[in-house]
RNA sequence: CCGGGUGUAGCGCAGUUGGUAGCGCGCCUGCUUUGGGAGCAGGAUGCCGCUGGUUCAAGUCCAGUCACUCGGACCA
C-alpha cells in the first residue's frame, strides 16, 4: 500500500523519461513555473545545488588566476553586430528593449544571450600593453535565449551560468587555456558530480557562433541521450580584429590577442538528474548534496530517543558533514519517502531498539542497503558510505557510458546503435554533408571528435570517402 | 514554429440535457501514534487559466489568448 502511494507520485523512468524528469524537478522541490513561458523558479533545494556548483567552480577559476566581474545585462546592437558568425548565432534568439520608460530607444537594446561582445567593447579601451595579458574574467549571471521548446533546468529562455573570458598574448596561450577550463569542467563533472565524461572537439557545424575551435564534454543519460556539460571556445584573433582590440607587444609592434570563453549553466543540475536519479526521486552525489545525512528518529517520543538522535546530529555537524534531523510530527515511513525523493544521500535511523543495542541503521540512498553499525564509529561509518556512495554512483554512470557506445562500420549498424539506444563511434570524413546526412537518416548529431581516438576502419561509411577521424554521434538535449 | 494532450482548492481529480462548486490527499487545532507515505474528532481554503461572445442563466456552448506537457523541427 505504502510502496504504490509512492510510485504513484512520479512517472516510473521507464515508461516515460522526459515526464520522469519533470516530476522529479518539480516534487524535489528544485524549481517552479512562472507565469512565462522558459522562466523558471529555482527554489531553495535547487539554488543550494547550485551554490555547491558555484563554490567548487569559484575556488578552481580564482586559484588559476581569474578574476570575477560583473558587465551589462544589456547590449546595443551595432555592438552585437560587430562579429558576423556570433551575430548571426544569436541574433534569432535574442530578446529585444525597445523602450525606456515610455520613449522609444535610438538604438535597440539585446537581453544578453551571451557576453563576448561586452567583454571585447571593454578590452578594447582597457588593453594597451602586453604587461597587461593576460585578462582572466568571469562572471556568474543570467543570459536570455528566446527557445521555442523549453524544459525546466535543460533548456530555459532564462538560465544561470558563468562564463570565463580572457585575453593572451599568444595563440598557444590562448589554446593552454581553453584546455586548462575543460579540463576544470572535466573534473567538476567526474570528482564531485559523479558523472563520467567523454572530452573532445566539436565540428565546425556543431561548433560556437564565431569560435575558431569548440570544446565540449559530452554526458550520456539514463535515457542514452547526450548532454554537454561544459564549453571551451577559442577564438584565436577573430573577436580582436572585429572589435580593434590592440596591445603594444615586446617589440613594440601593434598586435591582437588571442582569446578563449567558457561556461557551464544551470542545466549541468538537469545531467545530475538524468544520470543519477531513479523512481523514487533524486539521488545526489555526496560531494554536491545539500544535506549529505538525514537523521530519522524512531518512536521519537519514547525517552531518550529525540536526545539521542539530536546528540548523533551534533556530532556530525561537528565533524564536518551537513547534515539534518527531522524531529518534525511525520510519521518515519513519510520521512523515508521525502528524503528519498530529494536524493538525500544517506539516512540514518535511530530508535529505541538500536539506542539499546548502541547501533544506528544507516541505509543508502544509491541502492537502498541497510547497514547496523556501533554508535561509537558514528563519524568514521559516515564518511566510509559517502565515500562509497560517491564512489558507486561514479562507477555505475560510467558503466552506463562505456556500454552504451558502440562501434558503426555502416549506416545499417549505426541505425541499429540507436534503436536500442547509446552513442555511436564512426568514422568521419570531415564532411558537413555527411553530418547533415547523419540527422537525417540516423536521426543523431555528431556530439563530438573525441581526443581519444580509435582507428575503426579507412573510409566514412556515409559517403565512401577516406574517413580523418573518429566521431562520437547521439540524440542530444 | 508544427502536431497531440491538459488547465476546476496546495496536489490528484469528478462535475450529467447549461440551473447555488464537489471528492480524496494535503493544510490548521486537539488527542492518540511512530522501524516504509499513521488513526480519531473538529476546522479553513475557489478570478472553474485569462478575455470576449451566445443566453434569463456558462465550470459546462462558441471564438480568441496564455500557460503546462509529450513528440517533431530549430537551437552556443
Amino acid at each position: 500500500m505504502a510502496k504504490e502511494k509512492k510510485v504513484q507520485q512520479i512517472t516510473d523512468m521507464d515508461a516515460d523519461f522526459a515526464q520522469w524528469f519533470t516530476d522529479v524537478v518539480v516534487k524535489a522541490g528544485l524549481i517552479d513555473y512562472s507565469g512565462v513561458k522558459g522562466f523558471y523558479i529555482l527554489r531553495p533545494y535547487g539554488y543550494a545545488i547550485w551554490e555547491n556548483i558555484q563554490a567548487i567552480l569559484d575556488k578552481r577559476f580564482k586559484e588559476l588566476g581569474h578574476h570575477n566581474v560583473s558587465m551589462p545585462v544589456l547590449i546595443p546592437e551595432s555592438l552585437l553586430q560587430k562579429e558576423k558568425d556570433h551575430v548571426e548565432g544569436f541574433a534569432p534568439e535574442c530578446a529585444w528593449v525597445t523602450l525606456g520608460g515610455n520613449e522609444e530607444l535610438p538604438e535597440r537594446l539585446c537581453v544578453r544571450p551571451t557576453s563576448e561582445t561586452l567583454f571585447c567593447d571593454h578590452w578594447s579601451h582597457v588593453l594597451h600593453s602586453w604587461r597587461d595579458l593576460p585578462m582572466k574574467y568571469n562572471q556568474w549571471c543570467s543570459v536570455l535565449r528566446w527557445e521555442k521548446t523549453t524544459r525546466p533546468l535543460l533548456r530555459g529562455r532564462e538560465f544561470l551560468w558563468q562564463e570565463g573570458h580572457t585575453i593572451h598574448e599568444t595563440a598557444e596561450e590562448a589554446k593552454e587555456e581553453t584546455e586548462t577550463m575543460l579540463n576544470v569542467y572535466a573534473e567538476l563533472c567526474e570528482d564531485y558530480l559523479a558523472m563520467p565524461v567523454i572530452k573532445g572537439r566539436k565540428t565546425d557545424k556543431e561548433k560556437f557562433a564565431g569560435a575558431e575551435a569548440t570544446y565540449t564534454i559530452e554526458c550520456m543519460m539514463h535515457d542514452k541521450k547526450a548532454l554537454q556539460s561544459g564549453t571551451s571556445h577559442y577564438f584565436g584573433d577573430g573577436f580582436a580584429r572585429a572589435f580593434n582590440i590592440t596591445f603594444s607587444d615586446r617589440e613594440n609592434k601593434l598586435r591582437y590577442p588571442h582569446q578563449t570563453s567558457w561556461g557551464v549553466s544551470t542545466r549541468i543540475m538537469g545531467g545530475i538528474i538524468m544520470t543519477h536519479g531513479d523512481n523514487n526521486g533524486l539521488v545526489l552525489p555526496p560531494m554536491i548534496a545539500p544535506t549529505q545525512i538525514v537523521i530519522i528518529p524512531v518512536a521519537m517520543h519514547k525517552p531518550g530517543v529525540l536526545d539521542k538522535a539530536e546528540e548523533l546530529r551534533a556530532r556530525l555537524e561537528k565533524a564536518g558533514f551537513r547534515v539534518m534531523m527531522d524531529d518534525s510530527d511525520q510519521s518515519p515511513g513519510w520521512k523515508f519517502a521525502e528524503y528519498e525523493m530529494k536524493g538525500i544521500p544517506l539516512r540514518i535511523e535511530i530508535g529505541p531498539r538500536d539506542i539499546e543495542s548502541g547501533n544506528f541503521v544507516a541505509v543508502r540512498r544509491d541502492n537502498g542497503e541497510k547497514a547496523v553499525c556501533a554508535i561509537d564509529q558514528l563519524e568514521e561509518k559516515a564518511d566510509e558510505l559517502l565515500k562509497t556512495i560517491q564512489a558507486s554512483m561514479y562507477e555505475k554512470a560510467k558503466a552506463n557510458l562505456t556500454e552504451n557506445i558502440y562501434p558503426a562500420t555502416t549506416m545499417d549498424e549505426a541505425k541499429a546503435v540507436i534503436e536500442k539506444g547509446g552513442f555511436i563511434k564512426m568514422m568521419w570524413c570531415g564532411d558537413e554533408a555527411c553530418e547533415i546526412k547523419m540527422k537525417e537518416d540516423v536521426g543523431v548529431s555528431s556530439r563530438c571528435i573525441p581526443f581519444e581516438q580509435e582507428h575503426l576502419g579507412d573510409v566514412c561509411p556515409v559517403c565512401g570517402k577516406p574517413a580523418k577521424e573518429m566521431v562520437i554521434w547521439g540524440i542530444a538535449y
